[in-house]
RNA sequence: GGUCCUUUAGCUCAGCUGGUUUAGAGCGCCUGCUUGACAGGCAGGAGGUCAGCAGUUCAAAUCUGCUAAGGGCCACCA
């Protein structure tokens, strides 16, 4: 059968992954053998796969299917993530498209529209990682939001509630207007922006509003307009808060503003009179030292205003519109009133100047376009101190490793510094929180039960007093919904049941987890708290490695963005390169925690390294065998290879197991490439004799298809689909044989006098080679080699074959002109009647020579230093005195050639 | 402001506990190659005072300090 001289990974991809999936060999069950298990970091349930997913998975994929080929039971679960409020936006905004406004709609209407989208766009995601060859056990699939999760994240809430970690707090909070919702502090970003230092008018104001006379005394920093009125000027970047303004403070030590003392101000515009307050908190560097204080909008005003008793004015709308509590602009949203009071205070006079400014402000993490408010409200926390104190130990114990390990230092600083979680959500997507509110008096602080149902909250409050005979429909159920987080944080443990069935077998066997393969950035929001959450309820780790992946950007070092356009489609990429191409182009690229560059010529190389692949089957599968005896240079090459092999195995084994993925790759590809290919079986092919080819003894090549079958093994965690598709074309295999199952070289016995005897004689190929193309002598002219010094005879049919020597004769002295070289200590020469250009010799040598000198001199000053010789090793002195010996001998040999020449 | 990291060939990066013939790889680049596996290939080659300075040491790309450039994370400076 004629075999295409270029692989098809369209032939092979969707045939074997098929064949996997028929065959259940991705799927586990618990027994005997030593489980190793992955748990999928949940992609949002309506994502669509890109770069930073393919990196990732395909670093589990590699993980999972060597664990399996190492004779574990691997499991990798897959799932997907409800992601709350990057979804409810979606519906919202799709909703919004077909006229429908979320708040016409009642929360179960809405909810219906959700499922729908879910349903509808939900798992896309887990079928493209299908395409890349992802092992995971499909049966198992979860998601954040289905029955056993959701119950699940309940019972934790409830129990957390009970044993006083959870409680409902006035706090100030992160608001986004734009998704109408608390964010936790992690899930804000700051972002530099150039924006505008206002500088505002604040008259001085007595009781009754009247101007007020101060008298200025040394220091004093006293302004006054054209009337003789006196004034405050303070310096705000967010004038559009002056409404709210219940303040003014000043640092009570300093100089400049003394004369504002115990007076009273007008805000700007809004005309009400507040009073100045001290407080040391104010910087009197900044701007003019003096502070509007507007507790309702910002979190230092907000503790200000609990110091000193201030009112607090809230004159924003949810929706980041002015509320009816400001007497000016209402129902305008926040940054056109920023836009128009600056306006409407130039015109007033009351604006004394502008200066341009650049300072950080907040957004959502989720959504890059509208600026974070700080917001007084009511909301659910997680108390984190004794959280952060069981997910520090394991870490710093090592129960936990990260690689690479510089992430622990940021995992420390945050558990130290930690925040109460603000777990509450104003979604209807996502996890209802399991609060049920009594009827209370007018007045009355709020009261609630925490249960499982409202059956169950009912039964409850029938308990308290005075709730004796509650109705049903008296309780009312919180509407918020829980932190995406709150729910993920529990994932290794919920994917197995083990929040409600603590004790059943899958949990048991398959907890802890081995590995986590996951992005830096979400450290705090998943790793940390999978480990809290682990602690808490397994009382053990969730996972003993975090492999933390980089970012992956363009060639560039650009994040990869649909703005910039420079984000690859991961399909087409599968389906112009192949899967195994891809695979292999990322993971060459790729070491832990450094952010990854990608570019399509890697994937280009991944291609060209499946092509390989293929040719080197097409070429021994071409070979015809019979009963020949086996040549010399197939018996060493066999031999060498086999070490060699060993060696590679050994190396790679331990560049994974220290998560050194791309130092594994990049072995086992030049093994395969450079060693199998390149020497290997250009050692052993068979020659044509006549246009006919010869045919190869049996021994060598029963040796090569063990060899080829043991590089697929190794190469198969890398490049599933090829390895497969040559491992059952090049021998029969009984029907439901997968290589997937078959063992990983691991060996590390091999012989190293071998190997590198071997590799003196590729230095003395490719300084023949070298010769020949420096002397433009065809590759097919046979060439005599003599050799003066010594040489391991067992490698000469290497030479021989791989250089084309007709002979190697071991000489005293070289016969006649000829080229010579040096490998190691020993001379070659090559004869060469009647070639050779004596200036151009007499100048190399004399370079050569000078090299080696200045080497030598190096190693003398070494020798020849009485401390050097008297405190190092003795190994290391060995060492050098060798080299001293080695290069004298050298130049002592190319001495002797530039006499002759000289002569 | 605090803290952590990075700086080695044109590019991306190894170099693990200081010592192994005066630094390695992949890609790119240059030169040569049309007939039995593969031009998505083969063979050969060039390219680096290891960011700078000072120190520790018999010995520094490797350890320490400072400087410079770049980056990450954290923090309430209006």
């Amino acid at each position: 059968m004629e075999i295409s001289a270029k692989y098809d990974p369209s032939q092979t991809e969707d045939k074997w992954y098929q064949y996997w999936l028929e065959h259940k060999f991705f799927h586990s069950e618990p027994d005997g053998r030593e489980p190793y298990v992955v748990v999928i970091p949940p992609p949002n349930v309506t994502g669509v796969l890109h770069m930073g997913h393919m990196m990732n998975n395909t670093l589990q994929d590699v993980l999972v299917r060597r664990a399996r080929m190492l004779g574990k039971n691997a499991l990798w679960v897959p799932g997907t993530d409800h992601a709350s409020i990057a979804t409810e936006a979606k519906v919202v905004k799709k909703l919004a498209d077909q006229g429908i406004r979320k708040r016409d709609l009642t929360r179960e209407q809405f909810l219906e529209h959700a499922w729908d989208w879910t349903n509808e766009h939900g798992g896309i995601i887990l079928k493209q990682l299908r395409r890349l060859g992802a092992s995971c056990d499909w049966d198992r699939t979860a998601f954040t939001m289905d029955a056993p999760r959701s119950e699940s994240v309940l019972r934790v809430f409830c129990d957390l509630y009970e044993k006083g970690y959870i409680y409902r707090g006035l706090r100030m909070v992160n608001w986004d207007p734009k998704a109408q919702t608390v964010l936790s502090t992690e899930e804000v970003v700051y972002r530099e922006e150039q924006s505008k230092l206002y500088y505002l008018r604040y008259y001085v104001a007595d009781a009754d509003e009247n101007p007020v006379r101060p008298t200025g005394a040394e220091g004093e920093v006293l302004h006054v307009d054209e009337q003789g009125r006196y004034y405050a000027v303070v310096a705000t970047t967010r004038p559009e808060t002056i409404m709210g303004d219940t303040a003014m403070c000043i640092n009570p030590k300093d100089p400049k503003n003394q004369w504002l003392r115990g007076h009273r101000v007008v805000v700007p515009l809004v005309g009400r009179v507040i009073p100045v307050i001290e407080d040391r908190y104010v910087d009197i560097e900044f701007g003019t030292g003096c502070l509007k204080v507007t507790p309702a909008h910002d979190v230092n005003d907000y503790n200000l205003g609990k110091t000193h008793k201030l009112d607090s004015i809230d004159i924003f709308n949810p929706d980041g519109t002015i509320s009816d509590q400001s007497p000016l602009y209402v129902g305008l949203d926040r940054m056109v009133v920023r836009k128009q009071i600056s306006k409407d205070l130039t015109a007033a006079g009351l604006m004394e100047k502008v200066e341009d400014y650049v300072n950080k402000v907040g957004y959502s993490e989720r959504n890059a376009d509208t600026a974070v408010e700080p917001r007084l409200c009511k909301q659910w926390f997680l108390s984190m101190k004794h959280f952060a104190e069981i997910a520090l130990k394991p870490v710093l114990e090592g129960d936990i490793k990260f690689y690479p390990e510089k992430f622990v230092g940021s995992y420390r600083q945050w558990l130290e510094n930690i925040q109460d979680w603000c777990i509450s959500r104003q979604l209807w997507w996502g996890h209802r929180i399991p609060a049920y509110y009594l009827p209370t008096e007018e007045g009355e602080e709020e009261r609630f039960v925490v249960a499982m149902t409202a059956e169950e909250a009912l039964e409850k409050a029938h308990r308290l007093a005075g709730y004796e005979n509650l109705k049903a429909e008296e309780l009312r159920h919180d509407e918020d919904a829980l932190d995406t987080w709150f729910s993920s944080w529990l994932w290794p443990i919920s994917l197995f049941d083990g929040i409600r069935n603590p004790d059943n077998a899958e949990i048991k066997y398959y907890y802890p987890t081995s590995d986590l393969v996951t992005a830096p950035d979400i450290i705090f929001f998943w790793v940390a708290r999978m480990i809290m959450a682990g602690e808490e309820y397994m009382h053990d780790v969730p996972y003993h490695n975090v492999y933390f992946t980089g970012i992956v950007r363009d060639k560039l070092g650009r994040k990869m963005s649909k703005q910039l356009g420079n984000s690859p489609d991961p399909i087409g990429l599968i389906e112009k390169y192949g899967a195994d191409g891809v695979r292999l182009g990322m993971l060459l690229c790729t070491s832990a925690g450094n952010d990854i560059l990608f570019d399509e010529t890697q994937v280009e190389q991944g291609r060209n390294f499946c092509n390989k692949i293929w040719n080197a089957f097409r070429l021994v599968k071409g070979w015809t065998v019979s009963d020949v005896p086996q040549s010399d240079a197939c018996r060493v090459a066999v031999d060498w290879f086999s070490a060699k092999l060993a060696q590679t195995a050994a190396e790679t084994h331990r560049d994974y197991e220290n998560f050194r993925i791309n130092d594994a790759v990049m072995n086992s590809y030049k093994c395969f490439w450079d060693d199998f290919c390149s020497w290997y079986l250009e050692l052993v092919k068979p020659s044509f004799v006549d246009g006919v080819q010869q045919p190869l003894d049996r021994a060598t090549y029963t040796a090569t298809i063990g060899f080829f079958d043991a590089l697929l093994r190794l190469l198969h965690p890398v490049m599933p689909f090829i390895t497969e598709e040559l491992w059952h074309a090049l021998e029969d295999r009984a029907a439901g044989e997968t290589i997937m199952y078959q063992p990983i070289p691991t060996d590390g016995a091999f012989d190293a006098q071998l190997v590198a005897d071997f590799a003196t004689a590729c230095d003395v190929v490719v300084n023949v080679r070298a010769l020949r193309q420096a002397r433009n002598i065809a590759p097919k002219e046979p060439l005599k080699l003599e050799v003066k010094g010594s040489f391991p005879r067992a490698m000469a049919p290497v030479v021989q074959k791989m250089a084309f020597v007709s002979e190697i004769l071991s000489v005293e002295a070289f016969s006649g002109a000829g080229e010579v070289f040096m490998v190691g200590t020993t001379e070659f020469n090559v004869p060469l009647d009647g070639m050779i250009d004596v200036a151009g010799e007499i100048a190399r040598i004399e370079a050569e020579i000078q090299r080696f000198e200045g080497f030598l001199r190096g190693v003398k000053a070494k020798l020849s230093n009485e401390k050097f010789v008297a405190n190092a090793p003795e190994k290391v002195v060995e060492t050098e005195r060798k080299k001293l010996a080695d290069a004298t001998t050298k130049i002592e040999n190319l001495q002797a050639r530039l006499a002759a020449f000289k002569k």
